[in-house]
DNA sequence: ATAGATACATACATCCACGTATGTATAATG
DNA sequence: CATTATACATACGTGGATGTATGTATCTAT
């Protein structure tokens, strides 16, 4: 068999990223085995332990993908200077929602971290970096109520971290109740709903 | 070795049971193997399978024993007419949560559940499973908020369904999260703040 | 009391997935 | 243009978990 050039070795690898993708949706990580995942990516089991060690390997690139491509949804978000930042972070939410629903690769590499996932023994330590992300995304929402705060949207005895803690858990609640059951209600539709329903809680009440 | 009376029989079947719990959150459901929870109750693999058909019969038995559980605290709550039933179902979170923190064995078998199982192949029948207790529990949330919204406590235009399901995902992410990261949030403690923070944007809006 | 059912322990066969070692044809490099 | 590193494919050895088959001692029932 003959060697590839450099971009034909890094399509291979990223062929082999995207079957993978579809094998643990379909098996679950532990549950899928590499000359599957070689299988579909036309491919033997030869290739995938020339571009990694093993499975959980794979596992944290599928992890990178997934990190870099929300955080920057995020901050892209934040260089806009929308007038009602609370607004501007509920439509963010709506958005980021909406797109589980429609980005199908999204979609499945979700529901392999929270659904087809077990995270124990080796894989443990993805739950450190899991939550190394969740801290960040925290930090970057903290900004928004920062900004309300600032324009006095805000509710005086309102306490910044649990209004951040309290957004993260909503959303990872509504995050994995979906992807549980894509069934039980449709995010492209109803978010912008769960996400009123939110936010009512954090505007200022009238004076 | 000797036959067992029913009694005793019984008691190696929730031995095994304890045992299995322990061994899935070390070891996740799929990493788990019989003779390691054999080993944990003391009993060979032999005694397992007299029980039990095979490991997933093993995590429908625990299944059972957690929905039990949680259905009959709410159950009971709801006998109460408290005056106020947005404080007493704000109330029954709180306890509900602060049970997770304290109940070591709840604990840990949430956190089986929903960290260390993997839910693809043979075990994508237990999503279907928690979907309907899930249903179920969110019945009885309703039945709060219907309480509510005949003594006037909520706003006219506020969705009862949406409303509900709301507080199922806020729930889910406070509960995910604190699994996945016991150190994030001490629910114990902090578990009032978020509740709080959620029913505010539930009571209706003074005129 | 004894016959059968029960509650396991022990032993066996099987298979799958993993990691590694090796082979090899071609790109890259000087 | 020769050499070396690359990018895989193929082949091999290994172990661990599973399910089942069988053995057996005691409880239970008549």
């Amino acid at each position: 068999m003959a060697k590839k050039t450099k971009e034909e070795a890094l399509a291979t690898r990223t062929a082999i990223l995207d079957a993978a993708i579809d094998i643990f949706y379909e098996n679950g990580v532990t549950g899928a085995c590499l000359e599957n995942i070689a299988e579909r990516a036309g491919v033997t089991r030869g290739a995938i332990y020339w571009h990694f060690r093993n499975k959980l390997d794979i596992f944290e690139a599928l992890h990178e993908r997934l990190d870099l491509s929300i955080m920057d949804t995020i901050l892209k978000d934040l260089e806009n200077n929308h007038p009602d930042p609370l607004q501007q972070l509920e439509n963010l939410c709506v958005a980021l929602l909406a797109d589980i629903e429609n980005d199908l690769s999204k979609h499945k590499i979700l529901s392999v971290f929270l659904v087809k996932c077990d995270y124990s023994g080796d894989m443990a330590v993805f739950l450190d970096r899991q939550h190394a992300s969740k801290l960040k995304s925290i930090a970057l929402f903290s900004r928004y109520f920062e900004r309300a705060r600032q324009q006095h949207h805000l509710d005086d005895n309102t306490d910044p971290h649990t209004l951040t803690l309290s957004l993260s858990f909503f959303l990872t609640g509504i995050v994995h109740e979906h992807l549980r059951d894509p069934a039980l209600c449709n995010l492209d539709h109803q978010a912008p709903r769960f996400m009123r329903q939110f936010f009512k809680g954090v505007y200022r009440r009238s004076t």
